[in-house]
DNA sequence: CGTGCCGGGCT
DNA sequence: AGCCCGGCACG
């Protein structure tokens, strides 16, 4: 135009001339500016994606679309998301920029992996759990990992140019983000940490820049990691349906897991400093913080990594938005008490596992977000969680640790076990999902326990005995509620007798994880709905569970010789809960009963006197999976004492019960059973009877038959419980 | 009777 | 630990 114009006339025109070019000069230039902001973050991508993206390419997750209504509003949707057709992903500038660092294989994973095939991803995702069936090899997922290889390499090197490119998008969050995705899938530490250091220094010093930007990047990368959540759980939703999908033998046969849980490793000081930052931040990063929040409550409980991923996806979608006016506020106050918190969890976290840092620190952070986030909303709303603001002393950090350790194990041991004991509720639903619940609590945690696998990865750092005492200390001073329960009344196993018992019958309560509540329903959807009402103060949502309750219960299975007597101690439970009576209620269980978020085992009274807790994990063998962990039962919320031990077979399981007390379980009906107060009741001591029900699915040795022997699973050949085929 | 796998034993 | 196997429970 301009210079067109100039040629055409001489005199005045010049002045016009100028005058359009000056302005069409500052038009582009601000084109120009907006642009290169995009479009560094595409460049970058394209290259990326050029290289060997195919699978990239694809993806148009739920998560992009999520980023992508994000970016557009922040930045300059239009030019990007027409531009690149085949860079879709790439238009998310920030996503992919703050991705970039790991991202990028995780995103090919969630999207291509979960939209092709549910099964798959799950698989990849899940490594964990265990073998998976094997049966048909594929090649698809030789593919993909190779595929992500190349991707992380990619990531790796770019993260230079991304550094620059990045700055706006680059925050504490993506970084995290990036490391723990990466973590976890790829499990390379070395390439994390390297990967980690350039990310950190970036993100620091974009910080400061655009908030705005920030904000969206997180969300994306939240998005995604929800995405990639789903995918899970979806993908394990299939694998439980199906067993027996398709998963390469090899792979996961013996995979270290994974992403067994979220480990914490050293890095305290990194973590603080982003902790601080983020509250700093805190405003910018709203959804982030939301979804954190969900999960610090948790964390109080029992609850993961994956638990936090998965309660983080679903606040997300949620209450996420609502509350990010509340978040910004609640940022900036982030307590300090929060941060201890955190901090302590962290620890424990890190003591318990170490495997991965980057995870760790991730972790961290979401853990201290979300928490503010949790606890700022939970006051709104009404009640206070119990944490405890100040949590300083070493004990305490013991019990969370403890905690944790818990609730990774209860997590990752409940799928394996599903137990054939707790019945029914599988057959009840051949969906989990499909039925309401599923979104809640439920769903998750099953997935996650699935995932968890940390059969062999997470190597939970084992607390043993320690951790009882410590506990007993510190419930013993809360201990009796009271009014509730305390019911809980520990637990002994049984060591003694029972040679198998195999068969008997397994009662599944549900029991109060609150700190001084110690109630135990019969149905799952009792306690979610006691905690719900009583402890989160959401009487009138009656219906609609975040799934947040999840964390606040845990389900125990009490399996007595002399079952009858605990049973029905127990099932007058529920007093204030509608649950109904029958605790063997198959319905009301469901499938998340099955996937059993905690499973605590057997709960014996010890003595009423002291209400310690003593879990005694037993682990059969390695290849079983789960790694012996001895989790104080609730550590955090918890309450008086509440014991178990967890078990990953139900059946077989065998407690060594600790007998503190003289009593025991056995004998049914002693005088301790009868402590109940009002409202609860504590189980005496229950003796399960296991029965177990012998899943019928076929096995490694149907499957491939004598003559394939080689072909079975490890713990086939070793005639163990088979775990690529799990019932 | 075949299968699944616990409980042990051996290495 | 890893590897095996006797033997029992289950169907
Ligand atoms: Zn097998």
């Amino acid at each position: 135009m301009g210079p067109e114009g100039g040629f055409l006339g001489s005199g005045q025109v010049h002045v016009i001339l100028w005058g359009s070019l000056a302005a069409m000069t500052t038009l582009l230039f601000l084109t120009f500016l907006i642009f290169l902001c995009s479009s560094c973050n595409r460049e970058k991508k394209a290259k990326h994606q050029n290289g060997d993206h195919e699978n990239l390419m694809n993806v148009p997750s739920d998560k992009e679309v999520f980023s992508h209504s994000i970016t557009s509003l922040a930045t300059e949707p239009p030019p990007s998301s027409d531009q690149n057709g085949a860079l879709s992903n790439g238009e998310v500038v920030s996503e992919d920029s703050t991705t970039a660092c790991i991202q990028p294989y995780e995103e090919v994973q969630t999207s291509d992996l979960l939209d092709q095939q549910d099964s798959l991803g799950k698989s990849i995702k899940c490594h964990q759990s265990r073998e998976l069936p094997s049966i048909p090899p594929n090649n698809t997922m030789e593919t993909i990992i190779s595929a992500r290889n190349a991707e992380n390499d990619q990531g790796l090197g770019m993260e230079g140019p991304y550094e620059v490119l990045k700055d706006s998008s680059s925050q504490e969050n993506i970084v995290e983000d990036c490391l723990y995705e990466t973590v976890k899938e790829i499990k390379d530490v070395g390439a994390a940490a390297s990967m980690e250091g350039s990310c950190n220094s970036k993100s620091k010093a974009l910080l400061t820049t655009s908030e705005g930007q920030n904000q969206i990047p997180e969300c994306r990368i939240e998005s995604a990691e929800y995405a990639s959540v789903d995918r899970n759980k979806k993908s394990r939703q299939s694998a439980n349906s199906e067993s027996p999908l398709e998963n390469t033998p090899d792979v996961e046969d013996e995979l270290p897991p994974p992403v067994p849980m979220k480990l914490l490793d050293e890095n305290e000081n990194v973590q603080e400093k982003e902790v601080e930052e983020e509250v700093t931040e805190g405003a910018s990063k709203p959804e982030k913080r939301l979804s954190s929040m969900s999960y610090k409550s948790r964390e109080e409980d029992p609850s993961l990594t994956e638990d936090e991923a998965a309660s983080i996806k679903r606040e997300m979608t949620f209450p996420a938005f609502q509350q990010e006016d509340v978040k910004s506020d609640i940022s900036q106050k982030l307590p300090d008490q929060q941060f201890l918190l955190f901090t302590t969890k962290e620890e424990d976290l890190k003591t318990a596992e170490t495997k991965k840092p980057n995870r760790a620190h991730e972790y961290e952070k979401e853990n201290t977000r979300s928490v503010c986030l949790l606890e700022q909303k939970r006051k709104v709303v009404s009640s206070n969680i119990d944490v405890p603001p100040a949590r300083k002393s070493s004990e305490e950090l013991d019990m969370d640790k403890v905690t944790a350790a818990m609730v990774l194990t209860s997590l990752s041991t409940s799928p394996l076990v599903r137990s054939p004991p707790v019945r029914p509720n599988e057959s009840l639903n051949g969906s989990w999902k499909e039925g309401g619940f599923v979104p809640s609590s439920t769903s998750s945690s099953g997935y996650w326990s699935w995932n968890a696998p940390s059969d062999q990865s997470n190597p939970s750092t084992p607390s043993p005995p320690l951790s009882a005492d410590s506990f007993k200390a510190f419930r013993t001073p809360s201990q009796p509620d009271d009014g509730i329960d305390e019911a809980e009344t520990s637990n002994l196993l049984f060591d003694e007798p029972i040679p198998r018992k195999r068969k008997n019958s397994m009662k599944v309560m549900f029991k109060c994880l609150w700190k001084n509540c110690g109630k135990v329903l019969s149905t799952a959807a009792g306690i979610q709905k006691h905690i719900r009402n009583i402890h989160l103060g959401r009487a009138g949502e009656s219906d609609y569970s975040d799934g947040e309750e999840d964390f606040y219960y845990t389900e125990i299975r009490l399996n007595t010789d002399s079952v009858a007597d605990g049973l029905s101690s127990l099932s007058p439970v529920s007093p204030s809960l509608a649950s109904p009576p029958s605790f063997p209620t198959q319905d009301t269980i469901r499938p998340e009963t099955s996937c059993a978020k905690t499973e605590t085992k057997l709960m014996t009274p010890l003595s009423r006197s002291a209400p310690t807790n003593l879990y005694l994990v037993h682990t059969d063998h390695a290849y079983q999976a789960t790694p012996p962990v001895n989790i104080p039962g609730s550590t955090k919320f918890t309450p008086n004492g509440s014991s178990f031990s967890i078990s990953w077979q139900s059946p077989p399981v065998t407690f060594t019960g600790i007998p503190v007390s003289p009593t025991h379980n056995r004998p049914a009906g002693s005088g301790e059973q009868k402590q109940s107060h009002t409202v609860l009741s504590s189980p005496p001591r229950v003796a399960f009877g296991l029965r177990k029900p012998r899943g019928e699915g076929k096995k490694c040795r149907k499957v491939y038959g004598m003559e394939n022997r080689d072909m079975w699973c490890t713990a086939c050949r070793w005639k163990k419980a088979c775990q690529r085929f799990i019932d």
